[in-house]
DNA sequence: TAGATTGTTAATCGATTAACAATC
DNA sequence: TAGATTGTTAATCGATTAACAATC
């Protein structure tokens, strides 16, 4: 029923989502799309369109209230469903993703697996062997999982973890996952950022 | 003299990058625009129009040549210069980003600097107190400053950076960073990553 | 009601793809 | 030379912006 809706707009949501979680909590309740455009340095014809591939959520003459918008961003994302999330790997970028905050409240990283997890403790977190990852996605709800090892294991662990059912990978790893076509993969690479920061560097000096 | 480059170019490079890097470890020598297409689920259009972008690297009737066209890459980049960075921030990702070995021979970790840097050991990498920052950058050339603070104290942290005459700022705090013009600041934003992924979840079940 | 601001169509702009002459 | 494949122009496609009627 629904017409898909461009992978441009979908990377924006976030953003928007962002800004209009921000005029909530210094108690803004309306804002046009005009006052949202500033914010995010947009358009406000683009602000109004993406709502609109959405389904709109203001009002002629008045605007969008920010309540009612934040909740439908949520809506949207999936942000107002509880997500499982495990971890393949207790490195630094591991370690990193489960100890991290700014995630909200719609993600909980309920277990991570290593190839040698002895001796490792990340407090609430429980750091299991890999060998014991088919039975624990047997016995529990992982909705997602986080890639987090080193480029030369990420193919193998997105494999086991794809055999142990989970359908939704977060790759850290700076390697593309060939994997079945009802998988989703999210890649975050973090060299690809730093090259694009390094060249824009490099082209001003030349 | 050169035109501008438009960034969905730029941000394609890295891409590439890794994929000629991989073709010359394999000992692959020559490549056509054909052969990278596929690799990257590109139109063979598309990598001879990027290229051509930056002053076209093949030749006629031959192809690519993989090494020449490596050379080529590193330097567009910037690949081929040491950049110094020092990260803001030693909580879990600043740790992760200190012991990431995945960037290459190009970009080198120098300082760490924290409000509470006592007790804190990062093996080679030296970690400072945040008031040493001014005269550590008066001492050394730094490249880039990677901020990696909660979302909190990023604007502050970026601020002392920027007035220590740093130019380049990597931010992994999810926050949009407001800083004079010749500043270059590039995020990367784990949230929304994840967000998105969340997007498509959520879309797959409705 | 009058003013404001959305929703949405139409116009513009930019990016991708197709095509083919140039040339190795 | 003949075959292959680039470099580059032209055509298409999609995304952004402008405009304005609808309407709160």
């Amino acid at each position: 029923m629904e017409k898909t809706v461009s992978p441009v707009i979908i990377k924006r949501l976030p953003r928007y989502y962002r800004v209009i979680t921000h005029l909530d909590s210094i108690g803004q309740t309306k804002v046009s799309s005009t006052a949202i455009a500033q914010l995010m340095d947009f358009t406000a014809s683009q602000v109004r369109q993406d709502f609109c591939s959405f389904g709109a959520y203001g009002q002629q003459g008045y605007g969008y209230d920010v309540q009612k918008l934040k909740a439908e961003l949520e809506n949207i994302m999936g942000l107002n469903k509880m997500h499982n999330m495990i971890i393949i790997g207790a490195g630094n970028i591991g370690r990193a993703i489960a100890g991290y905050k700014g995630f909200g409240e719609a993600f909980k990283v309920c277990a991570v697996f290593d190839i040698a997890p002895e001796g490792i403790d990340l407090g609430e977190v429980k750091v299991m062997n890999m060998s014991q990852l088919a039975d624990y996605c047997a016995a529990n709800k992982v909705d997602i999982a986080v890639i987090a090892t080193p480029r030369t294991a990420a193919a193998q662990a997105a494999q086991q973890v794809v055999n142990a059912g989970v359908k939704n990978i977060w790759n850290f790893a700076p390697t593309e996952l060939d994997l079945p076509g009802d998988v989703l993969v999210e890649n975050i690479s973090m060299s690809e950022s730093l090259y694009v920061l390094s060249y824009y560097m490099n082209r001003q000096e030349g």
